[in-house]
DNA sequence: CGTACTATTTATAAATA
DNA sequence: TTATTTATAAATAGTAC
């Protein structure tokens, strides 16, 4: 339509590629609109123009759904799939529908392919990390046998040795004999290293030394722990 | 065009919407291959079909990126605001830009807006459980004072004993007495209890019974933890 | 950049196979 | 159903403002 037949082929000349794409912009929006209006169906249409602004249209609010579907997956377990099976009935779609005698299928193919590939990437990187969280935040009645439950206690006692024997470290390091309550209580005094990390924990651990004191006392088991590490024990007062 | 002009509504008659929806897709399609290769830009197109299929065009990967940085949003700290800035700009743009006498502006503006709800949604979801998981999984070289090494401490003990007083609430509901090491021995001829989740936590106690002996071997202050424990405390063995 | 004007091409509604 | 034809509506390339 128009005067003279234009190749499909990229505009070199720069105010004519603009010209076109204001035009035909508009001609695809409004035939957007009418489709979706005309079938009532949801659609969403996506472009940067040639100086890379973004003009988007979109019929309902389906799309947005859609994107946060992608972003709720974890949440929303039962529509996990979803893209993904739609996205497999697209590549048989697209050639039978998409026409066009141009070498266009192949990257579309591709395109979509990579699609795929990201969704089950982002799956299983979804799961590995809901897993992960699991082994932290258990719902303990959600338990189904002692093994379970066993692993998830070793694997927080271990994770929680591991910090107390950090601080132990840390403690012993600030003070020749951290051990009994009366070095304890001196360690008010302390200069703070050189290391930036080490110089700001220290500078706290005159405040920490009496919680820690405190805690022993809470929980008279707690420092039993400590006797695996490296460093000096802390005594468990009497 | 066409032997007669069609107004631009919902089409009632389910054949005709679905043969309108057919050739105008056809068309819509190859209208967006068209502009997407005359100015050589980024294009999606997506839609559902009046049956709810995926129909999806897409010109280059760039939608795909886009698609991407949204799923990819707590990887990439650096693109978290791309989007959220690029809807901006386009809210004034729609105004401009879709000049078709159709009330549709506000039904765009509107879902524009949510979209960035949605995303500032997410972001803040995203930084809530990334704390969340912080706590559970410390690098303890990270630690900046002896307060947060404590909250860390705390967090971890206070899971463990929630976890642990579970599995103790669990052993006393399903023997009289299981603080001695005779009666544990016992378990192995119980009777699962109704209840689903339970009768299968309890047909696992008997090898469970076992393990926990062993547990309190290993670690011989761990017991103790239980005495805080509403049920019947686990004895230490002598 | 936007509009307005055509001469043409293109898309497609309705009919038909 | 789905594909093809045909008459007509719509889009737009080139042009000028």
């Amino acid at each position: 339509m128009g005067r003279a037949k234009l190749e499909i082929k990229p505009i070199q000349k720069s105010t004519n590629r603009q010209i076109t794409y204001s035009k035909r912009k508009k001609g695809l929006l409004k035939k957007a609109y009418e489709l979706s209006t005309l079938c009532d169906i949801d659609l969403a249409l996506l472009m940067f123009s040639p100086s890379d602004r973004l003009c988007l249209f979109s019929s309902q609010t389906r799309i947005e759904d859609v994107l946060a579907k992608y972003i709720n997956l974890p949440d929303q377990e039962r529509e996990k799939y979803y893209l993904l099976r739609t996205l497999e009935q697209l590549k048989t779609e697209n050639d039978m529908a998409f026409q066009i005698n141009e070498p266009r299928h192949e990257a579309i193919h591709s395109d979509v392919e990579e699609l795929q590939k990201e969704v089950c990437r982002l799956q299983r990187q979804l799961q590995i990390s809901e897993e992960e969280l699991r082994k932290f935040e258990p719902d303990p009645v959600r338990f189904t046998s002692m093994e379970e439950m066993e692993a998830c206690e070793t694997h927080l006692l271990s994770t929680l040795t591991r910090v107390v024997h950090r601080r132990e470290h840390l403690l012993s390091r600030s003070c020749e004999a951290p051990s009994t309550q009366q070095s304890m209580e001196n360690i008010e005094g302390w200069e703070p290293e050189a290391e930036s990390k080490q110089a700001r924990i220290i500078a706290n651990s005159a405040y920490a030394s009496n919680q820690l004191r405190r805690y022993i006392c809470w929980f008279p088991s707690y420092d039993l722990l400590l006797q695996g590490s490296n460093s000096n024990p802390t005594q468990t007062p009497k």
